[in-house]
DNA sequence: AGCCAGGACAAGT
DNA sequence: ACTTGTCATGGC
């Protein structure tokens, strides 16, 4: 176990804020977090998060994970231009904005298009059972693309993708014959890389964008979900069409992670 | 029973 | 480029 001391660090909100979806509380103050095929236990503490595994797994996959390198103290500084954000951070205390994996993120946002957390969470939670490792006990890794490759339309509706079925089946072919590479996507600027994730069936403007924020850490992008079009609609008097231009001056390089602290603030006063 | 969810897409201006 | 209409599943 190590303890790693922050300021900026609560785990309800970081999970609870509608950006992972393979987590769970298993006590107070306790969660588990499933990725990188590994089942990850965190205790929550005064001064900070409790990891139980090594400081060598911490410094090979969480630290990277929960980009412990980012300073939110300054980012926070930069992105209160008002009332509301500053509410939306004293709501969102300690959220802190994810490196998934690029694969998984995909699918899971592709997944929840249409589609409400819950749901979203017990669709790929029922692919993972389906196509992933058993990595404990009843805990199963997210599958591979090659073992997603698998899936066919039917086993998917069965896991209650829905009609996304053949989105997933179109981005996992994309994928592995390297028509889409999420690799070297990692290289490009942010409008390249949007059109090459759009390439896929599915796959369009919101989750291309909740994936370059969520796994390529993006932070300039502006996912337009209904939430946000609503806080920025009621909240800000901005139009749907003005809210890229409106994000891009107000909030600029972060306004990802303002975009986040919205999303999770508007949903809990609604 | 009808409404809605972290939308995508085509078709129309 | 921007807007509107259509599609679509499952859960409550």
């Amino acid at each position: 176990m190590i303890l790693i001391k922050s300021n900026w660090f609560d785990l309800k909100n970081t999970f609870d804020s509608g950006q992972c979806f393979r987590y769970k509380k298993i006590n107070e103050n306790e969660y588990i977090v499933i990725t990188h095929g590994k089942v990850l236990k965190l205790e929550q503490v005064e001064d900070g998060v409790k990891f139980y595994c090594t400081k060598k797994e911490y410094e090979n996959i969480w630290e990277d994970y929960f980009n412990m390198n980012l300073d939110y103290e300054d980012i926070n500084k930069k992105i209160v231009t008002d009332k509301i954000v500053k509410e939306a951070i004293e709501f969102s205390k300690g959220t802190r904005i994810l490196k998934q994996e690029k694969f998984e993120c995909l699918i899971s946002f592709i997944i929840s298009q249409n589609n409400r957390i819950p749901q979203i969470k017990k669709v790929i939670e029922n692919i993972s059972k389906k196509y992933g490792n058993e990595i404990e006990e009843g805990i199963y890794s997210f599958p591979t693309v090659k073992q997603l490759k698998k899936a066919t339309k039917e086993d998917l509706r069965k896991c209650k993708t829905g009609f996304r079925d053949k989105y997933i089946i179109d981005a996992v072919e994309k994928i592995s014959t390297g028509e889409v590479d999420l690799e070297k996507i990692d290289k490009l600027p942010t409008k390249d890389a949007k059109k090459e994730l759009m390439k896929i069936k599915g796959i369009g403007t919101k989750v291309a964008d909740c994936v370059l924020l969520f796994a390529y850490n993006r932070y300039e992008v502006f996912p337009e979900d209904v939430w946000v079009k609503r806080i920025m609609k009621e909240y800000y008097n901005v139009k749907r069409k003005d809210i890229q231009r409106y994000k891009e001056k107000i909030w600029g390089a972060y306004a990802g992670i303002a975009q986040q602290y919205l999303f999770y603030y508007i949903r809990s006063i609604s």
